[in-house]
DNA sequence: CTGAAAGCGCTTACAG
DNA sequence: CTGAAAGCGCTTACAG
């Protein structure tokens, strides 16, 4: 194996300098259209590659942005993490991806492989739990990060927030439940103390105490499972529930897997609305209504903030909520099915 | 901001030379512990950060390995990119990471800036379509690259195929319907031209050839909207199908789906086999009995191969075929429920 | 618009 | 076991 072609050879091969070399790698205005195709060809000829680590040596644009995600197994976040990699992609930039389980202890390992990498930024889903030391190392790095979808680290002038207005959807969520006709709504899933499940109780909660009604709370993992299972027991457990808000759509789509099993209709006996609008949501029987967060465009988004906030070094607002709506399916009775 | 600490900074720290603190860093066997022990301590303490790219341009092993995907939302391969990307971590490796959308364009693309970046391998689940350029390009640059789950590129020696043997599941799928009673077995979902379609289709020809029956194959895109779509309109454009094995496990939940709306009974009344056997197959009702891949340790496989690529310069066999298994659950009739 | 020189932060022989 | 020197492939002022 021959070792790879350098900006030196391509010089030769030009019969320019190499410094004018470089200066076509980086499209500068100063070298003529004639003399950039020349080398332009001689590289496509030797077939030239760029060397971005030496690049990124001198100037530190690595043209790397590190993306660290809680749970790249769920849809939601799956859907996240590809539409911004894509965006990301589409401007230049390519995407070191991490998992972390929700594991902090990992997420700080990855961060701190990430760093070592040259990223130039961090999009973080963080994970929950002991993570100061983690973000302490990214400022001390000085590498711009955001938190998207939760907020972890309180430091949002140095960490900004992005995450969709969940109270607000939940709040509409309950509400058109209760106008459909419910009379006892649970809320479904999402773990105590951590902010978001807070905040999407928040709006059910507030939504309910406007009619005056008693809140059911069934906590739990954002899962299938944990969905399923209630289902199949809320008949015993909570038998005047006929309605519930889930934490997310997986929790949503095991109910109607659990009340199918049960035999229990859904639409009209048992009112249903999940929470994020994954894309199985419309493919699912009944479909289900749930709130849409829109976010493969929050994802598109952050790609273009993050960019943003390198080229011209300012950070974005410390905490940016996106809107939602509730799009309404068949599972909560709401559309042609009725 | 003031500059980040080098192995200068470190050594003088340290009170020892640079090579020294290289020689840490590199875990050499030729650095006496207690020396090992007052290089770390200093870097601690004056918060020194690894910068890879630079030791990257003397040795070139970036511990950065390329991931390229052609659909990273379908949960199969999710749960792929996932598995491998924490091996990988597990073993100090990142992963870049792109999605490609089925887009040979697009692929390319990824592949040049992957290989720009310097990872030291590749790992692909290739989209089909024009790729002879792109694998070109990786061979030219020396890189290991790996062909996993898809066979798109002939060249086996160069860029060895690790797949599921995908004709054994579906002949076990098949010969288990029959087994069960079917008389028409009907096979959904697969583009036309691939191999992945092929090799699939294959195992089921086979099976049907041996009892003697005719095939019926109703081929499409491999989403769950072709397998509602097929599901509903089944009883009027294939009457005598009362079984069927699908593509995939998204496909398989479509069908289900669609067989919901309509009120067709799968189980008994219909029975259904996915492939893929993604976590799913277990919490939707009826529960998808499904040609499991074991795709997680598929993934966990390949980074232990490619690290070893890596570490003895051998490449692995070329081509490696992985174990299926039927798991039967209650939507093909066979178990508790029937 | 182009060329010669220095330097980014490491690793790698090579002496000691 | 440790130190001095060269060099990886670029970019960046600085002259011309």
């Amino acid at each position: 194996m021959t070792r790879r072609p350098t900006i030196i050879d391509v010089a030769r091969e030009a019969g320019v300098s190499k410094s004018t070399v470089s200066l076509v790698l980086q499209n500068s205005a100063s070298v003529r259209d004639e003399t950039r195709k020349q080398v332009r060809a001689a590289m496509a000829r030797i077939g030239y590659v760029y060397n971005r680590s030496a690049a990124n040596m001198r100037s530190s644009n690595a043209g790397l942005v590190g993306l660290v995600i809680n749970d790249l197994r769920n849809p939601f976040f799956t859907e996240f993490a590809t539409s911004l990699q894509m965006a990301l992609a589409d401007k230049g930039y390519s995407a070191v991806i991490a998992n972390t389980d929700e594991d902090p202890g990992l997420q700080a390992q990855v961060v701190g492989s990430m760093i070592e990498h040259g990223v130039s930024a961090l999009i973080l889903c963080p994970a929950y739990g002991e993570t100061r030391a983690t973000f302490d190392a990214i400022a001390r790095a000085g590498i711009p990060a955001m938190q998207m979808l939760r907020r972890v680290d309180d430091r949002l002038d140095l960490f900004p927030l992005t995450a969709p207005d969940y109270a607000r959807g939940s709040g509409e969520a309950t509400r058109h439940l209760l106008a459909g006709g419910a009379r006892q709504v649970a809320f479904v899933g999402g773990l105590e103390g951590r902010a978001v499940t807070e905040e999407r109780q928040d709006g059910y909660l507030s939504a309910l105490a406007e009619a005056g009604m008693t809140p059911v709370m069934l906590t739990g993992q954002s899962t299938r499972e944990f969905g399923r299972e209630t289902a199949r027991r809320l008949a015993e457990t909570h038998p005047q529930v006929d309605a519930a808000v889930c934490f997310n759509d997986l929790v949503a789509l095991g109910m109607l897997s659990g009340f199918q099993e049960v035999g229990r209709d859904v639409g009209q006996g048992f009112r249903l609305v999940g929470f994020d609008d994954i894309s199985e949501a419309a493919q699912c029987f009944p479909t289900l209504t749930s709130v849409r967060c829109d976010i493969a465009r929050i994802g598109a988004q952050a790609a273009e903030t993050v960019i943003d906030w390198l080229d011209k070094g300012t950070p974005p607002p410390g905490e940016t909520r996106t809107p939602v709506s509730l799009v309404v399916r068949q599972s909560s009775g709401g559309d042609g099915r009725s």
